[in-house]
DNA sequence: CGTGTAAGGAATTCTGACACG
DNA sequence: CGTGTAAGGAATTCTGACACG
């Protein structure tokens, strides 16, 4: 469970990431300036993406079309990370009831 | 079926490629003279390599040590193509008799 | 045979800034 | 606000060759 060993691994330089999404250098660099992106970095400095980021700067690209702007964008990534974590937290203790109540390990 | 979108799709720079699978760029450029592995090509000539490429890289780079040559190594690649090539065959006219005989659509 | 390396050049990427609106 | 662009520099990659063994 959440591995994702390839689409989560940040080995993507700007150049194919341009390529991929259609998007120009000067608007994925400022989208992570906006922090709705957080590439990794070469020794040399070089940026680096995964495929879970290429998808999400698409998502991003769609939006700003429609006239949403960064900041709201933000707030929405925020928004929704939260909401996935309260899920977890939700699933966990179900899990620990039923474990409690009839000592069920694994469903 | 056969599709695996991430793992086969040439993005990686030889960069990254020698930090990930530990080989120097000319132990990597050197596999691909001698038709071990295939990279595309950016507009601008650098190579791009797939994760099965570098699974193969190190497959490959195991081999080496172990003192097989390129050349043997290739012909065990075109062997074993042709086997995965023939099961496939293999599997497809089992599945034509079945439908033949009974009508069975998709197992 | 497989790999290291120095050489020179070309493609890639980086940052900070100015521009427009 | 979001994006284009020119600027200068640094990191990256490329090829062909010489070396060793």
């Amino acid at each position: 469970m959440a591995q994702e060993s390839y689409k989560d691994k940040k080995v993507i330089t700007i150049g194919i990431v341009r390529e991929l999404t259609g998007l120009s250098e000067r608007q994925i660099r400022y989208y992570e300036e906006r922090k709705l992106i957080f590439p990794e970095r070469t020794a040399g400095g070089s940026r680096k993406y995964s495929f879970s980021d290429i998808e999400l700067l698409m998502d991003i690209a769609e939006k700003i079309e429609d006239g949403v702007q960064t900041y709201e964008i933000r707030q929405e990534m925020i928004k929704d990370k939260k909401k996935a974590e309260e899920a977890r937290l939700r699933k966990k203790m179900i899990q620990g009831q039923l474990n409690a109540q009839f000592g069920v390990r694994k469903i």
